[in-house]
DNA sequence: CACAATTAGTTTATATATAAACTAATTGTC
DNA sequence: GACAATTAGTTTATATATAAACTAATTGTG
């Protein structure tokens, strides 16, 4: 069995292990750059939908950083996510009561309309995709994925270049 | 069961197929930002690095086509890695006999030195990583992520948007 | 050989991403 | 209540990412 570092035949390592986290990476890579042209006629980008659907969802209204901390998008980008969202029409930023620092994000009516319009074809998109497995399998991916990503926080102390 | 949208406990949806991809998709993009902290002390990113192993472990010269094509970069995007990555020292480009189109790249004395550094170092931090899978559950995810790669590809001409 | 089509790489415009330094507002502590 | 520490968000600098338009060189076709 060929070990690959990349996608194609060109460079082949003998490391399963590697191959099973490069898939993974590798994989999200594909889904992301999917993803962006899946949108690309209503959204500048994948990151933008999410934001949209994480609004829609939210069960209270949520301030940039709490955004942030869900997407895993860093402040810093966030402010300019937002900012072209709002240029957009697809977003609003509202002053909070008692807080003068920050502000709860809410869809605009602009946003909300694209949104229903781009949801559902996703998710179909996102059932068809996945299709290919058996129940047992994406049960199998979720749990994977959820251990996988608990051994990488595990690991963020040890990282090489830590001064600590 | 619940099943979450992104990774806290504000959004939930009711979709195992949906959360399984999304598994996927933020597994890779926190697999992205540790590697980026990994190397940071190093290289400017885990994108370099990438570069540098596809180098190292090609059977033969690489165009910068080529280098983008294995690394699912691309060609607007690799020419300021590549310049990037020049002005650091960490790479040359050759001049090819019979095509003044193109250059092959390689590995300068200091990029090689640099990756001897950095090389066996997060090979370790892959296998500690990896080690909370046993073997079958290795292969379990080298194939399900084949499988995924191969329907994200079949996918490719149903976008949304595609105006064929 | 002429010349259209293709290929390799660059440039430009725009978006996403992070770290670090920053401002302004709030909270904690005495 | 004063003031240090923290928090929310912005700014700046730099890197990565894509699409589209571009230049220069090569290939394919008559």
């Amino acid at each position: 069995m060929e070990k690959k570092y990349c996608h194609n035949e060109l460079v082949s390592f003998e490391d399963r292990d590697h191959e099973a986290l490069m898939g993974v990476w590798w994989t999200g890579i594909l889904l992301k750059k999917q993803a962006k042209h899946f949108f690309s006629n209503f959204l500048s980008s994948e990151v933008q939908f999410n934001i949209m659907m994480v609004l829609k969802y939210a069960e209270k209204p949520l301030t940039q950083s709490e955004l942030g901390e869900q997407l895993l998008v860093d402040k810093s980008n966030i402010t300019g996510l937002l900012d072209r969202m709002e240029k957009a029409g697809l977003i609003r930023r509202l002053s909070v009561d008692g807080d003068r620092r920050c502000y709860h994000i809410e869809l605009s009516e602009v946003g909300r309309k694209i949104l229903e319009k781009v949801e559902q074809p996703y998710r179909n998109y996102i059932k068809k995709l996945m299709s290919v497995f058996s129940k047992k399998e994406i049960d199998d991916i979720n749990r994977y994925m959820a251990r996988l990503e608990k051994a990488v926080a595990a690991e963020e102390s040890t990282a090489f270049n830590d001064r600590s």
